[in-house]
DNA sequence: TTGTACGCGTTATCAA
DNA sequence: TTGATAACGCGTACAA
C-alpha cells in the first residue's frame, strides 16, 4: 500500500506534484516530470486511500440504500425479488457514475441515520419509509435524498420521489376483469397504506367506474409472517368462494395465494381468476403463467440512481417522478 | 456534524477527555467529568467521523462482499433468490457485530480488487470466484478472506471456504430417483466447473452405483442468456424424451424448465421426472410442489460472515466449511 | 486525572 | 512549474 508521500520521497519531489499528475491536472506540471511520475504509478500500481481523500474533501462518494424493513416483514424483504432487482439496478448504476453504494438493512430508522452520517454518506436513496420517519429523516440529514415508492409523507415532500402509476396500474387490471366479465373483485395486500393504498384506490375506482360497489368484506388482509401465513391464506380460501376474481397487490402474493387455493382443489382461472402486479420471474415462470401488471424494477433503481447522481451535480429534479406499467395478459385471468 | 474538537472546546477540556469517555475508558477519568461529558454527548447527538477513524487506526470497519458475476448469467445473477438470501444473511450478521457491509459486483476481478484497497477493506467474502482468480487476489490482498462455493482454487486454497456437500446433494437425490424406479436420467447445468461440477459429480456416482451408465448426451447444456435461453430450452424439451428424469443442478432452472415442458404439453411428473436443487421459494411455491435438495442459503451467508469475524479477531478457521443437504420429497419426481 | 502534540494520507492554499 | 505547509477528525503516547 504505497502512498503518495513515500511517491514523492522515492521521486525527490513533492506531494503536491505526485498529486496534480495523478489527478491529471497536467496543466500544473511539466511534461518530463509528469512522463516519471506516470512510469513510476504504472509500476507500483498506486491505490488512493479514500478516507484520507474523504476526510480531507469533506465527501465520500458513497451512495447510501437503506431499506427500511418493516418487522413483520423483514425475513421477506431481501428474499422478494423486487428487492434484489432494486439492488441490481442502483449498484450499476453508482458504481458506473464512480460512486460507492452501501446497503443498509434495518427497522429501526434512527439506526439508519447514525450509519448514514458516520459515513458521511454523499447522497441516500430510501425505500420503504412512512409515517413519521420522513421528519426524523429530514432533520438530521442535510444532503441529497431520493425516495422509492413514498408516497406523500410529511417532511419529505421536498425530496424526489422515485414511483409508480400504481393506482393507473390496478385500475387497469380490474377494468379488464370487468370487461371480461368479473363481477364479485376481492383486493388482497397486507396493509392499506403507501404503495398498497394507491393500489387500493386504483381497484375501487375501476369498481366504481364499472358500476359495482365496494364493500368492506372485499378487502383480504394477508399476514405474511411465516407463524401466521398458513393460517391467514386457509382463511381467505374459504373466502375466496365468494369471488369471481382477487386481485393481488404483488406477484409474490398471487402466486402464493394460486398455490394455497390448487392445495385445496380450487382451480385458477377455471374456479377463480387471479392476478398480481410486478411482473417478476415468479410469475414467468408460474404455470398458468401469471396475468399481472408490468412494473421495471430495474429501471426504477436506475432512475433513482441517476437523479440523485444529479442532484449530486447540482440539478434540480423533478419533486415526482411515476414510471409507467402496463398489463401482461397471460393465463389467470378468465377469459 | 459536532466533532470532538468542538465539544472539548464547549466544555473547556480536552480532546483526549472527551475521546475516553466516548470509548468508555472509565478508568482514565474522574465520575463527575465522565458525567459531564455523557451529558452534553446525549444533547448533542455526536456521531464519529468513520473516515478520520479509519485514518488515524488504519482500519475500515468494512467488510467487503465481492459478486464475480458471469458475463453470460450478470441479468441472472441478482435476480437469483440465492444471492439475495445470501445477502440477507452476511448484511446482517455483520451489522450485528458492528461491521459496515460494502457490496460490489463486477465481472472484472482486478476492478473488485481495486475497490477493496481503497477501502482497506478489513475483510473479503468472495463469491463466483474461479480458475486463474485467486492467485490474483491472494497477491494483491493480504487480509482475511471467506470464499463462497469455490472449488480448490490455485493461490485460494489457505483461504477457508463455506461451502456445501454438493456431490452428496445430488448423490442423494439421483439415489432416490433409481430407488424410485427411474433408469434414464439426465442432468441440466449451463457449465461443469465449480459447485456445478460438485453436482455433476455425486450424479455420477450415483448412477454407476445404481449400476445405470454415464454417456455424454446425459449431459444437457442450458444457456441462460436472455437471447439463447428460448433456443436451449427448445433443444432441451427435445430431448427430454430421452429420459424418464432430470436432476437439475438449480430450483431456477427446474422450475423454468417445467415451465418449458409443460407448455409443449410434456407433464411433470407424469410424463418425466425433475428434481431441483437449493429449495428456494421458486419451488416451494410452484405447483407440482419441486422435489429438490434443500440447503440453507442465508445460514451459508451467516457462516461466511462468522467465519470472517473470527478471523478478524485473531482465531483460527477451518480450511474447509460443509454445510449439509437434505432432500425435499414433493411432487415433480413419480412415486 | 487531564492536556499537549503528533501522525494517519490526502487535498488545497499560497509562496517561491 | 514546483514545493512547503496547513487542514480534515480522530486516537494515543507521553508529559504534566
Amino acid at each position: 500500500m504505497i502512498t503518495i508521500k513515500e511517491i514523492a520521497k522515492q521521486l525527490n519531489m513533492s506531494t503536491t506534484t505526485v498529486s496534480n499528475v495523478i489527478h491529471g491536472k497536467t496543466g500544473e506540471v511539466s511534461p518530463e516530470t509528469q512522463k516519471k511520475v506516470q512510469d513510476f504509478l504504472d509500476k507500483v500500481d498506486y491505490v488512493p486511500n479514500i478516507s484520507a481523500r474523504n476526510l480531507a474533501q469533506n465527501q465520500s462518494k458513497i451512495i447510501g440504500l437503506a431499506l427500511k424493513a418493516r418487522a413483520d416483514k423483514y425475513e421477506n424483504l431481501i428474499m422478494d425479488p423486487f428487492v434484489s432487482e432494486l439492488i441490481g439496478g442502483v449498484e450499476e448504476t453508482i458504481r458506473n457514475a464512480g460512486y460507492f453504494m452501501m446497503l443498509y438493512i434495518s427497522s429501526d430508522t434512527t439506526e439508519i441515520m447514525r450509519h448514514v452520517s458516520t459515513w458521511n454518506v454523499d447522497g441516500l436513496i430510501l425505500f420503504g419509509m412512512l409515517d413519521d420517519d420522513g421528519i426524523r429523516v429530514s432533520e438530521k440529514y442535510k444532503k441529497p435524498i431520493v425516495c422509492l415508492d413514498t408516497y406523500s409523507i410529511e417532511g419529505l415532500k421536498h425530496f424526489t420521489n422515485v414511483g409508480l402509476d400504481d393506482e393507473q396500474g390496478t385500475y387497469d387490471m380490474v377494468n379488464y376483469m370487468i370487461v371480461k366479465g368479473h363481477k364479485r373483485i376481492a383486493f388482497l395486500s397486507d396493509n392499506q397504506s403507501g404503495v398498497d393504498l394507491a393500489r387500493l384506490n386504483g381497484y375501487k375506482k375501476a369498481l366504481a367506474d364499472g358500476g359495482l360497489k365496494f364493500k368492506q368484506s372485499d378487502f383480504l388482509k394477508i399476514r405474511p409472517k411465516s407463524d401466521e401465513i398458513q393460517d391467514s391464506l386457509e382463511e381467505i380460501c374459504r373466502k375466496a368462494k365468494n369471488f369471481d376474481a382477487i386481485m393481488c397487490v404483488s406477484d409474490l402474493y398471487a402466486v402464493t395465494l394460486i398455490a394455497a387455493l390448487t392445495d385445496r382443489g380450487i382451480r385458477v382461472p377455471e374456479d377463480i381468476s387471479i392476478a398480481g402486479f410486478d411482473d417478476n420471474m415468479l410469475g414467468q415462470l408460474h404455470r398458468p403463467a401469471l396475468t399481472t401488471v408490468h412494473q421495471d424494477v430495474k429501471k426504477k433503481g436506475i432512475v433513482a440512481a441517476d437523479t440523485l447522481l444529479k442532484q449530486l451535480n447540482g440539478q434540480k429534479t423533478p419533486n415526482q417522478i411515476k414510471l409507467p406499467t402496463h398489463l401482461v395478459i397471460r393465463d389467470t385471468v378468465r377469459a
